[in-house]
DNA sequence: GTGAAAGCGCTAACAC
DNA sequence: GTGTTAGCGCTTTCAC
């Protein structure tokens, strides 16, 4: 582990260079109105010197930080049962990256590390926050919003305050459900049942509105209640097949809960999608291409999604970001994006 | 999105305090050697003024910035394949967490990337790093020695250039390739074959080289290569049952992997463990527990690895770290340190 | 034990 | 166009 080597100031430039400090600071942050040649002697100088700016001093008079945190409850969501959130995050490193944004990540694991998160947030020490609130009950959106700091969610905010300056980014769970459903009724199947996720989630809220858009007048025993992970997956598709052994086709609210689904229908001896037709969402590609079948599901942009909460939390921030013309992003300050889903039709329905 | 409001200084809190801005300072910083009455004083006026220091002004006079930057090459490394790395990072923010430490993570696309992390690493916008770096030719670790930032390596670096100051965590990889095989001749097995990952990538490699340890005399053919997707697992496993059709286990160099070769041998009729014994590597959850059969593999401390690696680097760091008695890190400066995995038992061997 | 004062390296008015 | 100068908010000698 090497030390560090006391690095050159922008003073050491000015002499080298012949000019002032002044003249210097204009040449590294790209300034207009100064001369090409005193220009190039800087030029030349700062790479001779090996010149990095101080970002601290920079920091502390122009109280900008080009930094944003991305805050997200780790044990409650679903972070790191699967790559969902790493590909959220790929987006975002991608988009803050292009804008010379530096993303600092803020992991929470309980109560206790809210007062920390708060406190780093009203710190002041990045120029906004990416907050992934999943759950109804989430702690974490009030307190961002005590600290002051301007932020985009991720997924749609549970509570729903009237405010019209929330600004989220969600996939359209409610429209992908629907396509789901619909492609099982188009398939011919009769008896649909739903498999949910954890209903205090605004994801799996959607998802089962979704199904209830097209089924209006299923039993209320073809929706059974699971929570996103392919044991509940097991547990639900053996109560659905108890309660209606006749049934020829589940939504089920994401993939994990369809691989559960689908290992049950299997020890049952039910053929799929001959007997009954298996339909997830999310279109996470180590459980989807993985199942037996491989899997008939809902595809969401998740990366794009990350992309998206960057570019609307920076242009929030009045950075230099292109416009937006595809996504639909209204001008002014948009409330909620919604990113559209698409059916990916495997073998399983 | 909310605007930021102007922040109390130190000043301010001194003024309502009725003390100096010193005796602030040192009460913010815990120091000793001030009045309790006094202290007591400073400590409702910060509370009173909602004060947060200004950490762009402590960083410009101390030099520190309590950040650590966590990078990690994101197309080339199974970064995003998997929820492995989600878990180290999971490790690591527990880590620094605990010791006030912020995580700026830097995730390179390509080439292009790699001149923006050396520029911010050698900004010294961080105290440290610590790098994911699995390729031989990986660039990176060259450009963090260059930036002159003391670094922790996650995984056995490549090249080894004989400086015994690169610090580095990884797990047993070659080990847990030995027990992995050792079970599977303790299974009574013979004609064992192995499929590799790639092997510019020293966990790929160790893995084989451990199965070499236990299967010194197997015949060439019985390693085929493999990529660590299950694409790939399904192709080296056909090519070894067309060369060796009596074989009677395959030990894969990781889950995914074996998850393709699952899939053909049974597609070819194998019974498994019957016929064929599998075991993987990795115990990546969503898969290996939702395969058919359930995989037996190897299991490593992912989560530990993040945070082995940044309890080190924050101790070379001389931050306060608690002692570490139970990891084998040995005093003084350790160059690498390897954690333990563990044979976990399913039903594929 | 506490305060006064000197910067840390930079940007942004403001002169010239 | 370019230079001069006054801080940004904090820590840290060094007196007292």
């Amino acid at each position: 582990m090497t030390d560090t080597a006391p690095r050159p100031t922008l003073e050491a430039v000015a002499e080298r260079a012949g000019v002032s400090r002044a003249t210097v600071s204009r040449v590294v942050n790209g300034a207009h109105g100064v001369r090409d040649a005193l220009a190039d002697r800087v030029r030349r100088a700062v790479e001779e010197l090996g010149y990095v700016p101080n970002q601290a001093a920079r920091s502390l008079v122009t109280r900008r930080h080009d930094a944003v945190a991305v805050v997200a409850a780790e044990p409650e969501t679903r972070v790191f049962a699967d790559p969902y959130f790493a590909q959220q995050l790929r987006g975002i490193s991608k988009e803050l990256t292009a804008h010379d944004n530096q993303l600092v990540l803020l992991l929470t694991e309980g109560r206790e590390d809210h007062a920390r998160v708060g406190r780093y947030l009203a710190g002041g020490h990045v120029d906004g926050a990416l907050v992934f609130s999943l759950h109804l009950d989430d702690p974490l959106p009030g307190l961002v919003r005590g600290a002051g700091v301007p932020t985009v969610f991720g997924g749609r905010p549970g509570w729903d305050d009237g405010r019209d300056d929330v600004v989220y980014v969600d996939s359209d769970n409610r429209g992908g459900a629907r396509a789901a459903v619909r492609h099982l009724t188009g398939l011919g199947r009769t008896r649909i049942a739903h498999i949910t996720g954890p209903l205090d989630q605004t994801s799996a809220a959607d998802r089962l509105a979704g199904f209830r858009d097209v089924r209006a007048d299923a039993d209320a025993g073809l929706v059974a209640r699971g929570d996103f992970t392919s044991g509940g997956g097991e547990r639900a598709m053996r109560e659905l097949l108890d309660r209606y052994p006749d049934l020829d086709a589940v939504f089920a609210a994401n993939d994990l809960t369809a691989a559960g689904a689908l290992r049950v229908l299997r020890e049952r001896g039910r053929r799929v999608p001959d007997d009954v037709a298996v339909v997830g969402f999310d279109d996470m590609l180590p459980v989807a291409e993985e199942t037996d079948p491989p899997l008939t599901t809902v595809r969401q942009d998740i990366e794009g999604m990350g992309r998206l909460m960057a570019r609307l939390l920076l242009r929030g921030l009045d950075r230099d970001t292109a416009p937006e013309p595809t996504t639909g992003v209204s001008a002014g300050a948009p409330s909620g994006v919604i990113l559209p889903t698409t059916l990916v039709r495997r073998a399983s329905a």
